[in-house]
DNA sequence: CAATTCCTTTTACAAATGTTAAATAATCAG
DNA sequence: CTGATTATTTAACATTTGTAAAAGGAATTG
């Protein structure tokens, strides 16, 4: 398989987490779809109960949703990550979150119903994907520990360091919502520590 | 096997999430250690690596920190609940939070590294453990939404809602450190509402 | 049950962040 | 390239939340 084909690349960054025989890496590429969208359109939109399991093959997307009337954003996403609604995924409710991308960007999208069948006779796929899930779980609880009690400042700091390419590609805006203030107050926070 | 026994209890709130043959619940209770402690105990202390997964058979917990000198509390268990340190447990990573009892707790604890080698042989076992780590992914998820854009007040009134035992029944300089705001703070909106 | 300790509220003031509006700066489309 | 749109910064003021200290309540222990 050449290496700039998304699945392929996707299955290799798989690897590093766990290991798929031949036969799962079959059927795992037989459900994947790829799927470009331009820039700044919803991949998914508010309202819909989420069903799609996607990874990011090249761009950037970012979930969000409005809370009354502004626009918050959850959670961003880049090359490999995975990007699921997991509150309607994993509950079968209808998601209050869209997902959009950044720039033009290339998924990978996987139905769930039919991969979480295969789990039932691929023991080591399952078995990956709980690894994916024990790895999101551990960033939304240092991010939960991030917010409830660092400072705006701390937290803007910690994002630079962490996620640079964050700091470097998406508008102030979505950075803002994401650190869980107002874009005016970042800007603030920019002007004290340049 | 009677239903006061701890280790029956727990497999019978499992039945809920998934199904498990006989035999995975023979070995699984096999692991099972049941544990006292005594109110106000720290079951487990900062700065290990966290190897154990607890369940609240009776009573309740918390896993804490302390960010600069104070005491935050991050997670509130009661019965059934699962209770990790997940940011140690899944990265083997020394762990900076603790687990203390709120009152005289008996707990289920399963010792992480031969749970996971069970998971080889039964696929049902872990299974049960990916859901379980769905539900607890969820739950941080929608915690994190309400840290991020809610106001103090808002995050009262939701976990009043939400979780009215622990407004019941958790002292308030844990209950707002959990909420992301001082105690003081807190004291002052619950004046505003009543 | 008295004393001690811990928990909660209140007060006064300080600091951080939000709101609104306007001014720049940067980007995009024709 | 240019006007229009969008993004970012700045300013002034309002509101929320934090800090420190004190006082009142509740719970625990000897």
């Amino acid at each position: 398989m050449p290496n700039d084909d998304p699945i392929a690349r996707l299955l290799k960054a798989f690897n590093d987490i766990q290991n798929l025989s031949p036969e799962v890496e079959y059927k795992f590429a037989e459900l994947c779809k790829s799927i470009e969208v331009k820039k700044h359109q919803n991949l998914q939109s508010i309202g819909q109960t989420c069903r799609t399991i996607y990874f990011v093959n090249e761009g950037a997307a970012r979930i969000y949703y409005y809370k009354e009337d502004k626009d918050v954003t959850e959670y961003f996403a880049f090359e490999n990550d995975l990007i699921i609604r997991a509150e309607s995924l994993f509950t079968g409710k209808p998601s209050h979150k869209a997902i959009q991308t950044l720039k033009d960007t290339s998924f990978i999208a996987i139905p769930a119903p039919p991969l979480f069948e295969l789990f039932d006779q691929y023991h080591d796929l399952e078995r990956l994907f709980r690894k994916l899930l024990e790895k999101s779980y551990v960033e939304t609880i240092n991010r939960l520990e991030s917010l409830q009690f660092q400072t705006a400042e701390e937290r803007y700091q910690t994002l630079m360091t962490k996620s640079p390419v964050v700091v470097r590609e998406i508008p102030l805006k979505h950075i803002a919502s994401y650190l869980g203030i107002t874009q005016v107050s970042l800007s603030r926070i920019r002007a004290t520590i340049t």
